[in-house]
DNA sequence: CAGAATCCAACTGGATACTG
DNA sequence: CAGTATCCAGTTGGATTCTG
C-alpha cells in the first residue's frame, strides 16, 4: 500500500521515470535482445540475431542502436575484414533486469489465475 | 544475480509473462488510467478523463473496456439516465501498482545519473 | 559478417461529430 | 453523462534487396 502510494504520488501527472522506462524497453524487441545479452553477455551480431528468433535485421540494428544511445548496451568493433562486432549489456542495462522482476510475477501470477486450465500464456492467435 | 538468472532462464524465449503484461499495460494511456483509479477509486467517466490529461473519449473508453477485460478495472452503470457509470481498481489492478515499483526506482536511478545538470524528464521535445 | 536502404502493411492514437 | 462512429495521420515493424 505505501509503496503504491508512493508511485503515484511521484508520478501519475506528467514527465514520470516509469513511463519514460516504458517509452525506453516498450518495443516489441529491446526486452528479448537485452535477455539474451543477460544470459550470455557479448554476442555478435548475428548470434544474437539467431537468438533473439524473428527479428529482422532492420530492427534488430535499430533497437541496438538506440539501446546503445541510452547507455544499455555497448558495441565493440574490431574494425577488420570482415567485420567483427560484438555487444556488451552495460550496468544500466544489465541492473534493469532484476528491475523487471516485480512485474514479471504479477505477470506470473496473474496468467496462474486467469488460465486455470488453459495453457502457459496465449495472449492472441 | 539470481533474480536476473530467474527471469531470463523463464522468459527469453517465447510466451513470456513480461511480455504478456507489456502487452497489458503497454499502450499509451493504461498506466495513467490504473494511476488514476488507484489514486481515487471509483471514478465517473468524465472524472477519469479530466485526470487522465489528454486522453480522448476514443481512447479512454477502449483502454477501460480492454482493462475491464483483463480484469483490472470493474465498471459500474446505475443505468439510469442521465447515465451515471463508475470505474473501480480491481484487485489485480490494485496489486499491479507496487509490481511496478522496481521499475519505477530504476528509471528515477537512470535518469538522476543521465541528466546530472539537466531538467526531470526530458525524453523527446 | 554486419549491417544500410527502400518500400510497404498494419496498428495506434488523435480529431471531430453525433447520440440515448 | 457516457459514450459511439467515422475518418485520418503518424509510427512501428516487416520484407526484400544490396554492400564493403
Amino acid at each position: 500500500m505505501k509503496a503504491s502510494k508512493n508511485i503515484k504520488t511521484q508520478n501519475y501527472t506528467d514527465r514520470c521515470p516509469l513511463l519514460y522506462v516504458m517509452e525506453l524497453i516498450g518495443s516489441k524487441w529491446k526486452l528479448p535482445i537485452l535477455w539474451c545479452l543477460n544470459d550470455e553477455d557479448g554476442l555478435h551480431y548475428n548470434e544474437l540475431k539467431r537468438r533473439v528468433h524473428g527479428v529482422t535485421n532492420t530492427m534488430l540494428t535499430k533497437c541496438l542502436r538506440e539501446l546503445e544511445e541510452r547507455g544499455l548496451v555497448s558495441r565493440h568493433s574490431r574494425g577488420s575484414v570482415p567485420p567483427s562486432v560484438t555487444y556488451h549489456l552495460r550496468e544500466d542495462g544489465r541492473s534493469l533486469m532484476p528491475a523487471l522482476e516485480g512485474l514479471c510475477r504479477w505477470g506470473m501470477d496473474y496468467l496462474k489465475k486467469h488460465e486455470e486450465g488453459g495453457g502457459t500464456c496465449e495472449d492472441k492467435g
